[in-house]
DNA sequence: ATGGCGCGCGCAGCGCGA
């Protein structure tokens, strides 16, 4: 199974380069966040034409997330149970035995905004509810963009951005606090070139400087981890005209 | 390091993202 996560920062937009994507990597799921989209206007026919199954929840302007896949997948959630929110930010779904948990964190903003508190909050509300998933569901896999920078070497300049959003310490505890539900980062297992990022500003030239940070991930419960044979950033999507500011990150698992 | 980019909305310029 070769899984991945790619915040494209509007589907409308970006729909050729997922188009291309998925040609040339063919992934058995790619889960999306920031689609920008109601599910009235999702390009469900464009992706079928393509091979793909597409699950979506999406809303006007702001946020949405979806789930491509080769296989239908079953019992899909699109909220995390008893957290009341309107902006749509979550879909699970279950794929050849597999739980596809597609998570688009808040952003936070800044750490002394009300943005901040609901994304502890939520962050809060996402591991009680993981808490009871892996229960159910051995094979888990948590992919999206979460917003946060776990370490020191997911940041291009971490004296600069340390207490800042996606790198304070709050954001960066909550995050050892879903590895310690039994969560491994996938990207760690595995060597992985210095200063490796997900996200680069678009200002100020950040990808040609390579200023980026790590937030976009795949986490896998033991079950997956111990199969997982691959775990990558394709920054080249990123080099392309009018890329999304986030780049893919793909990880393959075993039998 | 945060004015500088890119998106949606909607037709000017603002809110938001990270």
């Amino acid at each position: 199974m070769k899984i991945a996560t790619w915040n494209v920062n509007s589907i409308k937009v970006r729909l050729p380069h997922v188009l291309d994507w998925l040609a040339a990597h063919q992934p058995d799921v790619l889960c999306l966040q920031e689609t920008k989209l109601e599910d009235a206007n999702f390009p469900t026919a464009e992706l079928a034409t393509a091979g793909y199954q597409a699950q979506f929840s999406g809303q006007k302007t702001y946020n949405g997330v979806a789930i491509l896949s080769r296989l239908a997948g079953t019992d899909t959630v699109m909220a995390i149970p008893g957290f009341t929110d309107v902006q749509k930010r979550v879909l699970a779904t279950t794929i050849a035995g597999m739980r596809i948990v597609n998570i688009y964190v808040p952003n936070g903003q800044s750490v002394d905004s009300d943005k901040f508190q609901y994304k502890l909050a939520w962050l809060q509300a996402l591991k009680t509810w993981l808490t009871e998933e892996l229960t159910r569901h051995p094979k888990l896999a948590l992919l999206g963009d979460f917003n946060i920078a776990p370490e020191e070497r997911d940041v291009y300049d971490p004296q600069t951005w340390e207490g800042l959003v996606l790198f304070s310490q709050p954001e960066r505890e909550a995050f050892r606090q879903l590895l310690r539900l039994g969560l491994t980062d996938s990207f760690r297992l595995f060597d992985q070139p210095e200063k490796s990022y997900s996200w680069w500003d678009y200002r100020m030239n950040a990808f040609r400087r390579n200023m980026g940070l790590r937030i976009d991930h795949i986490l896998l419960s033991g079950a997956l981890a111990r199969p997982c044979t691959s775990c990558r950033i394709d920054a080249a999507p990123r080099k392309q005209e009018r890329p999304s500011d986030h780049a893919p990150v793909v990880a393959e698992i075993g039998n």
